[in-house]
DNA sequence: TCCTCCATGTAGACACTGTCTACTCAGCTC
DNA sequence: GAGCTGAGTAGACAGTGTCTACATGGAGGA
């Protein structure tokens, strides 16, 4: 009972989550999840004017949960830089593998209102806190933060892609990619201490 | 007139190609696709049952361009493994911000049929030249060069999203990715001799 | 109490999509 | 010439996103 009366607009968001979780994308149909919700097709109009912000508010709940699972897993960020990133890297490819029909809504760009709804904004505070992490692990000189945040990410997101497209090798499993990240990491850092 | 009576099969295909290359993937309908090859919207039902099938179809078509593209940037395939690997890199991301529309088809798995029409097997000899250039080159020991490719492509595919995607810094251009592609690369390799 | 207004949602139309099926029709063989 | 077959046409069908005209119910003011 925690969907009673919560308003429509809210309640469109909650079934495009579940939706988009249980039967991936192409499910996300307008009628569809207005459908569910019970209401007629026209109803979300008064609310998301056009299908592509819906469907952006919906995303942006996914961002905010994949942050809420970063930062669940950092725990409470006093352990080693380097680390905490290999757990980020860990904790991002688990939440891409076990809610790869969210995940595939995020990065659908011709999905998205990529400007108007903030969704960039929903997906920075994550960004940065990469970029916090390298820094403070002590990056090789002469190398920006920002471009090897940018790698890490890139890395990561090329992973999850090709592993939910089955172009990476079938038995290779989310344990196995951890030692992949851990070498770009490493390129980027410089060799493990110790 | 090098499309004059090349058969409709091969017409819808080229029409399709440049469809995708001058206006994206949202422009592939199928009745779109007849219409540009000026046939009815059912012609091309003969030759391919489905809609997704002409669009592997024309995606296979990217990924023989991809290769040509790859293999011309090679030459004689003479030159160091290590210098070829980063010269791989470089035109597989030329390729991807070049042809932004085929590059997206290329990978949207829910538009194509991955296994009917061997769209896999188009992929995989631009695969198998890396795990070539890899073992050539002399990876770290214990590194199985199938894994390390995988994670070579899936660094540069994520750069490539990313970047189409705008999510990378804007004024990251092809050229300043080339470092991040040999970080990965030394990591994998071990650091540059000399 | 009655009236008005307005936010919320309904219902139908429109153009478009992919798929399916009935049909035309030229060109070929027997 | 008769019949068949491959290739393409044309229309129907259910589904989609968007738009617009319409109900309706509840709150605020006289």
């Amino acid at each position: 009972m925690h969907e009673e009366d919560a308003g429509l607009r809210a309640r469109l968001i909650e079934v495009g989550v579940e939706l988009v979780t249980r039967e991936g994308t192409q499910a996300l149909s307008l009628r569809e999840i207005a459908r569910r919700a019970g209401v007629s097709h026209g109803a979300p109009r008064r609310y998301f004017p056009t299908h592509l912000e819906l469907l952006s508010a919906i995303a942006r709940e996914g961002f905010a949960a994949l942050g809420a699972e970063v930062t669940r897993a950092l725990g409470d960020g006093r352990a080693d830089p380097r680390a905490q990133l290999t757990t980020l890297g860990q904790a991002y490819l688990d939440f891409a593998l076990a809610n790869r029909g969210m995940y595939e809504l995020m990065f659908r760009h011709d999905l998205l209102e990529s400007n108007h709804l903030g969704l960039r904004e929903a997906s920075l505070p994550l960004f940065d806190v990469v970029v916090d992490l390298l820094t403070r692990a002590g990056l090789r000189p002469g190398v920006d933060p920002r471009i090897a945040a940018g790698a890490l990410w890139a890395n990561a997101h090329g992973l999850a892609q090709l592993w939910a497209w089955g172009s990476l090798q079938p038995t290779t499993g989310s344990a196995e990619l951890e030692p992949l990240l851990r070498a770009v990491l490493e390129a980027h850092l410089g060799p493990e201490p110790q």
